[in-house]
DNA sequence: GCGACCTTATCAGGTGTCCTGACCATCTGT
DNA sequence: ACAGATGGTCAGGACACCTGATAAGGTCGC
């Protein structure tokens, strides 16, 4: 039971069985409604005030100072739009600005320590949701999809896989 | 190859391993590749003037008359965002609206010749990249990966699933 | 050491895609 | 026949992005 509405004799386009879905909206729902569950495990964990694009800051700020122009390169969006979106969390007390002192133009952005929790409670989360799919909808599956995207997502973005940051990495030696 | 940054020692979060992309970041970026062949593969067949936002009306208008309201249902979205891409779509000559014979205050909604010939050439692009995919990641996974989207959808989101438009459907019987 | 040029960050303003609220015309149930 | 629901539209606003311009500060050739 797929479909419910009855298919015509003829089919104009001819493009396969119509009572498919076309991959990418069927793709679309499941990333909202992975979204939509990472959303309200974080309001459970009591963090409510971080709004979704509130994410590329959280995903691509690490280390002890992180120029703005940097972080709006990882994000792959302007330094304008991550400006703002700094503001806000500054301003929400999950981020700081300090200046560079190697620099006078520019200042440096962190993540305090309530920045960190956050961070880290936002990874933990996501740990905590591919484990929960995963009962729900067979491990197996789940795995061969992780390993699917990745795969797509180095084929077709490489320049975006890389970069993921994980919390407060530091160089090796 | 999955990492380029080093890890730290210790991990704050201890999710485990952060240089998993998040799973949701990674449908992301997958769903992204796909919409953006999708739109190249559109624009290709000629069709330049359809915005992403568009979509909700070849994915969901069907039969000889639907009203707004039952679209934007369909749609997810209110009637007045709805109203206002249908008014796109008319303009662009996809579309037409003419009066409902029993009820003064609707106006029913139907596709042009022209518009039907844009959605089976979508239909078909869709039928055509799950090909191409399939040719470029592995028909079983692509395979699984539909299956599992499938399943996702319907445990998920299940009012968004039956209702997915196919080429002018007309009822049987 | 100094002007030409590139960066860094920010200000100002605009666009596209959604939303809520208010409204009139019309239909429906009692 | 009238109260209340419904169909469509107008007006206005939130939000997440964008482009362009500008001031302050680096960098490099010579």
């Amino acid at each position: 039971m797929t479909r419910k509405i009855p298919l015509d004799k003829e089919l104009p386009g001819a493009a396969g069985d119509p009572s498919r879905i076309p991959l990418p909206a069927l793709m679309e729902l499941a990333v909202d409604a992975m979204w939509a569950d990472f959303r309200s495990a974080l309001l459970e964990a009591g963090i409510t005030d971080i709004r979704p694009t509130h994410g590329c800051v959280f995903r691509f700020l690490h280390g002890d100072g992180m120029r703005l122009t940097d972080l709006a390169a990882l994000a792959g969006l302007t330094k304008q739009s991550v400006g703002e979106i700094v503001d806000d969390l500054t301003a929400l007390g999950y981020i700081e600005r300090y200046p560079d002192p190697t620099d006078k133009r520019a200042k440096l952005l962190r993540l305090t320590v309530k920045g960190k929790t956050a961070q880290a409670t936002g990874f933990s989360l996501f740990s905590k949701l591919e484990e929960e799919w995963s009962d729900a909808f067979g491990s197996d599956d789940i795995a061969v999809l992780r390993t699917l995207l990745e795969r797509v997502a180095l084929a077709k973005a490489p320049g975006a896989v890389p970069e993921i940051v994980r919390p407060d990495p530091a160089p090796i030696a």
